[in-house]
RNA sequence: GGGCGGGUGAUCUAGCCCGGUAUGAUGCCUGCCUUACUAGCAGGAUGUCGCGUGUUCAAAUCGCGCCCCGCCCA
């Protein structure tokens, strides 16, 4: 065995510099992990490789609206912690990125903010393209300063791609073959201001300001006899078609079969019944205007009611006749009260919040939602709910309860979805109709993909159902939620390479974990399900569901502009680092909501300082230690390796189950607490010594424990623990990066737990030697005289060996045990 | 109206599944300065764990009822 023991001049070399520099080190970590030599070594999925384990996430696609905010970095760090755990833990990891390009929020930026129109839709959709490319940049270049790193290479997708786009059309045929997709003109929900249609899953409702207005109706027949009804959409009398009472309310009785007039619109309209009606509300009459909300369709089919459309897709009045036409909805709204005031119809006014069904996903219009007789395309997903309940059951959610989100929400689907839009940059509906019976034409087989119907001809002249050559193309695009619903499928190739694909997309496929947020559990969860399923004849697009929260601003509440709590990545990254923003995010339970507090990101990066400290301190004894050498415990160093294996038991525990707020508080609690404020203190006077052995002992004990944690940090904390193994251990473990290494293994030392006991009373009584010291305001570094330990009979002949180890590192002369109860210590200093 | 989540010192929070002296951070206060630590270390104060009730030797934790906040949906 050499002799390890250091030589004078080396000994208080350090390879680290005294203060760690954040921006620095993670701009040069960055940089190196993009490098081809990294990349093929780490963040490459193994095409070759057969042997490890897979492991995919089907990781978010960022909408392209070149708005970035903390949740964005949230995301990240979660894949990106994901990634880097599961390659330590021997997985071939498969971390793709996406990008989801197509959607309204760009149109109106490069519509108003270029200024170009979207009549020539050709040019548009090259300036969208053009504007996305430019986000997709600007969106990366903060990403990638996060310290994420997919597999961009081979991995990385855009919705608006071509080749993606083929395979959107694709899929649609394919659905279209097996019966999934139709045209209908059935009431559809649109947006006045966006001038499209919308699906179910991309309303909610909101709290408006509004009027109630209780009107008149005079029965026909009767003199001075009124029926009242209250309503907040007086401009839609003209429309009216029915009012409707309970059959058991007394008070409509009388008029049951009976005929009320239409104020100001002065038409006949009858009196009916019907079970659902709420008695409660308002004055328990209701008019019927074809469109009003649901419930009034259900109505107008129920009691076959004629149907009268008065609302243009862009939003006005049209079609009664009188002087509302052509007015805005709002405008008619405002004018039809005057006029009902004016000529005795309106009992009263009252001011109200009510919840209006408005478009709320997707830009932030807000618009409310009006129903609209429009030809659409349509995927029947409503008779399938039943399969995409089991399927939610059958996937493994994280956190739990979010499952109860996902079948509540499927089990609530009442229409199919409406997968077109009329909107411009978007992927192009692949079918033409037949206007005489909404027969769906597809492309020939031979066809190229992607097509646009609107400007190719199409295969067949005469309609195949019914013979019309009325056959049209469309300009209609797809609904995003078409494009990003396919993620499975594109992430594992299905269309590109079928082999590959098998090995992921089974009837389980718990290699694959989705992470999305829970607000979109019922758009990009549901349909992803759906369409996977329906297009691989009932496989699963993953097994495994991690559903994150938001990240909110520092005053807990939802980030936004008008408020002005965004947080923006940048500045934390410029002001902690990333590494301590990523801890300041991780630290958080997944799935939860939570605010992002500079607080937490300062602990974050004291702790870098911290990290980066005792590394720069074991890396002056760390030098030429033996490779095999008999180690001399004390109780000490054995306390210190149960407490670290007992840590990384729990570590890995809480990362499987991807509870990392968990991990990273063992990770504090172990590397700060124990291993910095109690260990090291205690062993310092070793390491100066001359017992050798002892020494080796610790300077080991040291090197290992500090491996093992740098590791277990490495998937938080990459770019420091990169940083530290590539100046400490790169040399000794020969790996090109710590993110190449495996994760540690269990430490299968079974150490005597009386010994183990004897070290964790130790440490205990260092404490309360300190504590004493400062309770008598004594210098930490004042050496005592003398000092009395008051303890169990049993326990002094278990410490006694080890006095030392207590007079030691506090400087205390001489030290008296006593029998007694429970621990007391008490202190003589030197001039006493 | 329903479902889900939450209500813990000044602030933010862990713990709750699997009952047994309530965790950590920030801030505040007091000391110390010991060559790993743009600080660090040692210590302190601040809590009826939303309210009520039940079960239990024992409840932040389990049951029931209620109140408040958030989200999702009727």
């Amino acid at each position: 065995m050499n002799s390890s023991k250091p030589n004078e001049k080396s000994k208080l070399q350090s390879k680290l510099e005294k203060h760690y520099n954040i921006h620095e080190t993670e701009q040069r970590m960055q940089k190196l992990w993009a490098s081809e030599e990294h990349y093929k070594e780490v963040y490459s999925f193994k095409f070759d490789d057969t042997e490890r384990p897979l492991f995919a996430i089907d990781t978010p696609p960022p909408f392209t609206s070149g708005i970035l905010h903390m949740g964005h970095a949230y995301w990240c760090s979660i894949s990106d912690l994901i990634g880097r755990y599961k390659r330590m833990r021997g997985y071939n990891v498969l971390l793709p990125q996406g990008w989801d390009t197509q959607g309204l929020p760009t149109e109106l930026k490069v519509q108003y903010k270029w200024n170009i129109s979207r009549d020539n839709r050709q040019l548009f959709k090259k300036k969208c393209r053009e504007w996305t490319e430019l986000m997709i940049k600007d969106m990366k270049d903060v990403i990638y300063q996060i310290g994420y790193r997919p597999d961009w290479e081979a991995f990385e997708y855009r919705t608006m791609d071509l080749e993606y786009q083929t395979i959107v059309q694709k899929s649609l045929i394919k659905m279209f073959k097996d019966g999934d997709v139709y045209v209908d003109s059935f009431p559809n929900m649109w947006c006045t201001y966006c001038g499209t249609s919308i699906a179910q899953a991309e309303t909610g409702y909101l709290e408006k300001k509004g009027f109630m207005n209780w009107v008149k109706f005079p029965i026909v027949g009767e003199k001075d006899e009124f029926i009242e009804i209250a309503t907040t959409r007086p401009e839609l009398l003209p429309a009216c078609q029915a009012i409707l009472v309970h059959p058991k309310d007394k008070r409509f009785r009388k008029y049951h079969g009976k005929e009320a007039i239409i104020p100001i619109v002065n038409r006949k309209i009858p009196i009916i019944t019907d079970d659902e009606v709420d008695m409660e509300f308002g004055t328990g009459a209701v008019m019927n205007c074809t469109f009003g909300d649901e419930q009034d369709i259900k109505w107008q089919q129920r009691h076959k009611l004629p149907i009268k459309q008065i609302i243009s897709p862009d939003g006005k009045i049209v079609n009664t006749g009188l002087r509302y036409d052509g007015m805005l909805i709002k405008d008619a709204q405002r004018e039809i009260a005057i006029d009902l005031n004016k000529e005795g119809f309106m009992l009263k006014q009252e001011r109200i919040k009510h919840r209006v069904l408005c478009h709320t996903e997707r830009g932030d219009c807000e618009t409310p939602m009006e129903f609209l007789t429009t030809k659409q395309f349509m995927v029947k997903i409503k008779d399938y709910a039943p399969k995409l309940l089991e399927a939610a059951k059958r996937m493994k959610w994280y956190p739990s309860f979010y499952l109860r989100r996902a079948t509540d929400w499927i089990s609530a689907l009442e229409w199919d979805w409406i997968i077109s839009r009329q909107r411009v940059f978007g992927t192009p509906i692949p079918f033409w109709t037949c206007a005489d019976c909404n027969a769906v034409i597809p492309p020939s087989e031979e066809t190229k993909l992607p097509i646009d119907t609107s400007i190719t001809p199409p295969p067949v002249e005469k309609c195949p159902k019914c013979g019309s050559t009325n056959i049209h193309g469309t300009t209609d695009v797809c609904d995003c939620w078409v494009d990003s619903s396919l993620t499975a499928l594109i992430i594992s190739r299905w269309y590109t390479d079928p082999e590959f694909a098998k090995k992921w997309i089974t009837k389980d496929s718990k290699n694959i974990i989705r992470l999305q947020g829970h607000d979109i559990i019922r758009t990009w969860y549901t349909y992803t399900t759906f369409r996977t399923m329906r297009l691989t004849d009932g496989l699963l697009p993953f097994g495994n569901v991690l559903i994150n929260g938001h990240v909110l601003g520092p005053d807990s509440l939802k980030m936004s502009k008008s408020r002005g709590n965004v947080v923006d990545p940048r500045d934390g990254i410029e002001k902690y680092g990333a590494d301590a923003i990523r801890q300041t995010i991780l630290s958080r339970k997944v799935g939860t909501d939570f605010p992002f507090l500079w607080d937490t990101a300062q602990y974050g990066k004291s702790f870098l300082q911290k990290l980066w400290s005792v590394s720069r301190f074991i890396s002056m004894y760390i030098d030429d230690l033996p490779r095999d050498f008999k180690l001399k415990y004390s109780p000490i160093d054995l306390w210190l390796l149960s407490e670290l294996e007992a840590a990384r038991k729990e570590i890995t525990k809480t990362m499987d189950e991807y509870e990392f707020h968990t991990s990273l508080k063992i990770l504090y609690e172990f590397t700060w607490n124990k291993l910095c404020d109690n260990y090291l203190e205690s062993v310092k006077p070793i390491l100066r010594s001359n017992d050798e052995k002892r020494a080796i002992t610790v300077r080991l004990i040291l090197r290992d424990t500090l491996w093992t944690v740098l590791r277990m940090l490495a998937p938080f904390c990459p770019h420091i623990t990169e940083e530290i193994y590539l100046k400490m251990f790169k040399e000794s473990i020969g790996k090109l990066s710590i993110h190449a290494t495996s994760w540690p293994e269990k430490d299968s030392r079974r150490f005597n737990k009386e010994k183990v006991a004897i070290g964790e009373e130790l440490i205990k009584i260092i404490a309360q030697i300190r504590q004493q010291k400062a309770a008598q305001r004594i210098a930490l570094n004042q050496p005592l005289n003398k000092v009395t330990i008051t303890l169990p009979k049993e326990m002094i002949a278990k410490l006694t060996p080890y006095k030392d180890l207590i007079a030691q590192p506090l400087h205390i002369n001489l030290i008296v045990f006593q029998e007694g109860e429970e621990l007391v210590v008490k202190l003589m200093t030197a001039n006493k």
